[in-house]
RNA sequence: GGCCCCCUGGCGGAAUUGGUAGACGCGGGGGUCUCAAAAACCCUUGCCUUAGGGCGUGCCGGUUCGAGUCCGGCGGGGGCCACCA
């Protein structure tokens, strides 16, 4: 009996369909076009099992489009740039580039090996300077049009690495990478005008139909429009020019509870009595050192300090409001000062029982009529009543009048302030200009010179790129780019004086956020080419971990944009992923010793309930099954796993066991399940007789199997539509298990076509996802055509419907009785037939029955 | 604290979107072949029950001829955001 050995047909098929350049994608007008992406990976070094299941289920999205007749873009690419290639560089006195250039070569290798239906010869590095000579045009295009700017501003500084990150490399108020506690510095930054796009970003969220809706909602919560009143308080007692103070909130029908206003510490008035107040530049020194991390925001106490200045309660005449710098007060949202109304915040309430502040309802509460106007029992604060005979106390927010607040309170607030003429809605977002300046080495360079006489020089375009210089120094933190001797200093374009370069380089997220336009153009002296980008864009089908689904699509989405305003992308690529999908991590067990080591997969043996050390012999604990990490020691190699099973296995494994989107655990048993799987395949195939003889009169049984075969066909090209991959396999089993039954009654009549047809059309819908054991066994059959080059199987409608169904009957909705009808029976003869079935006439008892359902096609219930 | 999601056998998961719960796989049990083992193949496998049947999709209730699916409440787990006014 022969098996299937891997070894030997992989590298085989790989070279064939190399040599025959199939998957090297042409534009071609004539032909429906489909573009498929994984998210390129950053070059590490060794391709882990999250990369093989992302490019296995773009492979298979690839593959099954080419087979139905798509013309096919699916390349693969380098997020090339970045500090691990620093990192290395300071360690092993490596130079950034050797290290990431050799570790794309390994990781080359290792793709190839998967047998990926790639367009290899449209790869590239984001490091590669023809990449980032185009980047640094898109970059000066941008400045001129407005989406690039300069400020002042605080930023995150990462002090191991010295670096600024933007908002959202910080993570729980430490460095992404570093993991060090970030700091707060004043520097000169570039930004990109995202902010200004916020409410058409949002907006265009609704067209993303095939995006996970759990995407859509993060992307709108990161750019959070929220409408609100802004308005002035009338300030008593505070220093000239701040006769007014601003605030914003999205709770205007609150007002009337307001017991307090509270400003930042960096907001105008507060600095404009630093210095007259006593106290108060302690508390603002304070305010500022306080970290931004989740457990010092946790535990940090809601402070405030009374500045003694006063506000007037904007609907109360004669009341007013004490004015405090709060702790809690951001400047950079809204206007940096709120007003704090107790009894509608958890937070002013606690603000307010701290500094002995009114607690005040704006509303009655529904259904309590009686609700006492004093402080209820339990209730320690003290109660301050304002002279208004409308107000009352209630608890904050819970409870009975909850159903009071909402949109519609707030919008008639709105309009009656701004009717009233105190305030105005406006509209704030979350979202803030996007900071791309790193003070890194091993980025791409951002092509602007500084001028003594010119101010800011955008290097011209012929003297594009401004290249990484290749002699730098790693021995002292920071920007080895501001130290180099000779690099920064050159002439300005425009008057010839000495002038210095731009040594900051761009955010990496800048390089993802083109790099699909790029394919369809990868070797192009302009960004893009429109005629490439208007054929082959949008990509249909993207493909990735959920970890990107706020920054790095919203920035893609916001460069789509930009690039179209600046001619480089055709109006309505402004999305550039019509499709998204977000797959699930692969995670595995972990496993620990009595003494605590971790131990890694190998050197254990796994049994059905318990797990030994195999070096010892002593018993292991089996911890839970967790996304695969170095510390933890669960971790399984890709190219282990393909030496010893070869790709296929490794690939159909990815797809079995668990949904895409969800978690899958790796597990030998279920790799082993694969291949068991696999081998089988190949016995069924070769197993198979020779052509089959003349037809004779087709017996049920094979007919049965015709009708089991186009059943599959129907369902496992629904299931690879509908990204349900799991499901797919499932089908494929169960077309196996068909043929593997066949096969004991071959002397059938038309069995042998039955199974010639099942068995190659088996391979057929099997070849995206283990697409070098179907070639193989393709050509076995006898075939000249190899699969790659084969349409994708049709179903035949009428055989893979059934005639005759099997109709489950219920008596009280329980499931007492089948009744076989033709498929389209109508209700009647059914009902007839249901009535005297046996079972039923049993639980009628001689009595009509008091009403029958009868759903065609699904069920008949009988009710007594 | 806000927003969102999930909960089905020993396990991963199916269920035509309100219509036979548990497809398919893993694991388990039994068998065939073999001197033996591996491989392979066959049977079996939600729980309870002596038959007939009863019970079962986290828990409680509701809507419906019919609920894993819809509604209300509770419990448990997870994700994202977060001094955002």
């Amino acid at each position: 009996m022969s098996r299937y050995n891997a070894a030997e047909a992989e590298p085989k098929w790989q070279a064939f369909w190399t040599e025959n350049r199939c998957f090297a994608a042409e534009a071609d007008p004539a032909r429906p076009k489909y573009y498929v992406l994984e998210m390129f990976p950053y070059p590490s070094g060794r391709i882990h099992i999250g990369h093989v299941r992302n490019y296995t289920m773009g492979d298979v999205i690839a593959r099954f489009k080419r087979a139905r007749g798509f013309n096919v873009l699916h390349p693969m690419g380098w997020d090339a740039f970045g500090m691990p290639a620093e990192n290395a560089a300071m360690e092993r006195k490596v130079h950034p580039g050797t290290w990431t250039y050799d570790n794309i070569a390994a990781m080359r290798g290792q793709l190839k090996r998967m047998g990926l239906s790639l367009d290899w010869g449209r790869e590239f590095a984001t490091c590669d300077p023809e990449y980032y000579a185009q980047q640094q045009a898109l970059f000066l295009d941008f400045l001129e049009a407005g989406f690039v700017y300069r400020r002042e501003s605080v930023v995150n500084w990462d002090p191991v690495d010295m670096t600024v990150l933007a908002n959202e490399q910080v993570i729980d108020g430490k460095g992404w990478r570093s993991g060090a506690p970030v700091e707060r510095r004043a520097l000169t930054q570039w930004f990109f005008r995202i902010a200004d796009m916020a409410d058409e970003l949002l907006a265009a969220i609704d067209g993303l139909e095939n995006w996970p809706e759990k995407v859509r909602l993060m992307q709108a919560n990161w750019i959070g429009k929220s409408r609100g009143l802004q308005f002035a308080f009338d300030t008593l007692g505070a220093p000239e020019g701040h006769e007014r103070l601003e605030v914003y909130t999205t709770r205007p029908d609150t007002l009337r509870g307001a017991s307090f206003a509270a400003i930042s510490c960096d907001h105008p008035l507060s600095l404009a009595l630093e210095g007259t107040v006593e106290g108060l530049d302690a508390f603002s020194a304070e305010c500022r050192r306080l970290g931004t991390s989740e457990e010092q925001l946790e535990k940090a106490e809601k402070r405030g300090f009374d500045t003694g200045v006063r506000v007037k309660h904007p609907l109360i005449e004669g009341e007013t409001l004490p004015v405090y710098v709060a702790n809690f007060i951001l400047m950079d949202y809204g206007t940096g000062a709120i007003f704090g109304c107790p009894a509608h915040d958890q937070r002013d309430l606690d603000f307010a029982r701290k500094y002995g502040l009114a607690v005040l309802d704006t509303y009655h509460p529904k259904g309590l009529e009686d609700f006492p106007e004093s402080p209820e029992a339990g209730h320690a604060e003290p109660y301050v009543p304002l002279k208004s005979e409308t107000v009352r106390y209630v608890r904050p927010v819970q409870g009975a009048h909850r159903d009071m607040t909402g949109d519609r309170a707030i919008a008639e607030a709105i309009d009656w302030a701004e009717q009233a003429g105190m305030g105005e809605g406006v509209t704030k977002f979350r979202l803030r200009d996007w900071g791309v300046s790193r003070q890194r080495y091993w980025g791409c360079p951002i092509p602007v010179i500084h001028c003594p006489n010119c101010g800011i020089v955008p290097v011209p375009k012929d003297q594009l790129p401004v290249r990484l210089p290749d002699d730098i120094d790693f021995e002292k933190p920071g920007n080895p780019l501001d130290r180099h001797p000779t690099w920064a200093h050159v002439d300005c374009p425009v008057c010839a004086a000495p002038a210095r370069r731009e040594t900051d380089t761009m955010d990496t997220f800048v390089d993802s956020s083109w790099y699909f336009a790029r394919f369809t153009a990868p070797r192009a002296e302009t960004p893009t080419v429109m005629e490439d980008a208007a054929y082959w864009l949008c990509v249909d089908q993207y493909i990735g971990g959920v970890e990107h689904a706020i920054l790095h699509l919203l920035y893609s989405r916001f460069f789509a944009r930009a690039m179209i305003a600046t001619g480089h992308l055709p109006e309505g690529a402004a999305e550039p992923f019509d499709a998204l999908f977000t797959q699930g991590m692969v995670t595995h067990e972990t496993y620990r010793s009595a003494d605590g080591r971790w131990l890694t997969p190998d050197e254990i043996r796994r049994d059905a309930e318990s797990a030994t050390e195999i070096a010892s012999g002593d018993a292991v604990e089996i911890g839970p099954s967790i996304k695969m990490s170095k510390s933890k020691k669960n971790v399984v190699d890709p190219d282990a796993i393909i030496q010893q099973y070869g790709a296929d296995t490794a690939r159909f494994f990815m797809l079995s066991d668990s949904p895409p989107e969800r978690d899958v655990e790796w597990t030998a048993a279920g790799v082993e399940g694969a291949w068991r799987f696999l081998q089988r395949v190949w016995r069924l195939a070769t197993e198979l007789g020779a052509a089959p003889a003349a037809e004779g009169p087709t017996d049920p049984a094979a007919l049965a199997l015709r009708k089991a075969t186009h059943k599959t066909i129907a369902g496992v090209t629904a299931d690879i539509e509908g990204f349900t991959f799991n499901k797919a396999v499932a089908r494929l089993y169960e077309l196996a298990n068909a043929l593997g039954s066949a096969a004991q009654q071959a002397e059938a009549s038309g069995m042998a076509q039955a199974r010639r047809e099942g068995i190659e059309t088996l391979l057929r819908l099997m070849n995206p996802m283990a697409p070098h054991l179907t070639e193989e066994l393709w050509q076995t059959l006898g075939h000249t055509t190899p699969l790659v080059d084969m349409p994708w199987p049709q179903a035949d409608a009428a055989l893979a419907r059934d005639d005759v169904i099997l109709l489950p009957v219920q008596v009280n909705g329980k499931k007492r009785a089948e009744v076989e009808v033709a498929r389209d029976a109508d209700k009647d003869s059914i009902q007839a037939l249901v009535l005297e079935t046996p079972d039923v006439v049993r639980y009628l008892d001689g009595k009509p029955p008091k009403k029958v359902i009868v759903v065609p096609g699904r069920i008949v219930n009988v009710v007594v």
